[in-house]
DNA sequence: TTGCATACATTAGAAACTTATGTATATTTG
DNA sequence: CAAATATACATAAGTTTCTAATGTATGCAA
């Protein structure tokens, strides 16, 4: 979800491309796991979605919603707070404190 | 695990409440988790098990094997890139390069 | 024309968690 | 002193969520 705040809207085979480039390959985003999770995020209100043909291929636009951004932004301090919490209990200090 | 690397050695209900206290509440073990994890990581030879009364109560007393600080060194490793990666991927330089 | 990439989707099975329950001892509090 | 809470182990049912497999179809390159 972060990634469409910045990207404004993307598909889901985009998204599993963009997160696998933008990680390395260290994370692969499974179609098993992705697509029943926007499915599931559009129901609830925190997607919207554009369906449009590439050639004559379907692309499903995904964009959140502002309920949807006020979600993301939240999440994030929840991953950022988990972050320091575990540094805390794990004693991450030194490896981490340059990225 | 990695608390064991610290403490020496624990049992199942010091654990819990070590990482509530470390983490001021935000982590909660509950046992449902943990004990099934800890006869897991025993029988799997990470963990070797003494067996104590504490008046009449048992106190099963975990620490690591030999294998075991090879895996939590490991492990530690593993989360420390993904916190890397994860912080690449949402972004999350200014508020954790300090936290 | 065969294989790989793009693009959607579902399903069976596995893994890991939460919640609830169970047993028993020890301590605190009204 | 009785009742509640804390200590200390454990298991089990149910839920969530993931992976791996499978399915359909188009587009492109070897």
């Amino acid at each position: 979800m972060n990634m469409l705040k910045e990207h404004g809207r993307m598909y889901g085979y985009e998204i599993t491309q963009k997160v696998k480039e933008l990680t390395d390959g260290k994370i692969q985003i499974t179609e098993g796991a992705l697509y029943p999770t926007l499915h599931s995020l559009e129901k609830s209100g925190e997607l919207q979605v554009e369906k449009e043909y590439f050639g004559k291929r379907l692309r499903k636009y995904y964009k959140l919603t502002p309920q949807g951004q006020t979600t993301v932004a939240q999440k994030v301090d929840e991953f950022s707070d988990f972050i320091v919490t575990m540094k805390a209990l794990l004693d991450l200090g030194p490896k981490l404190s340059n990225g």
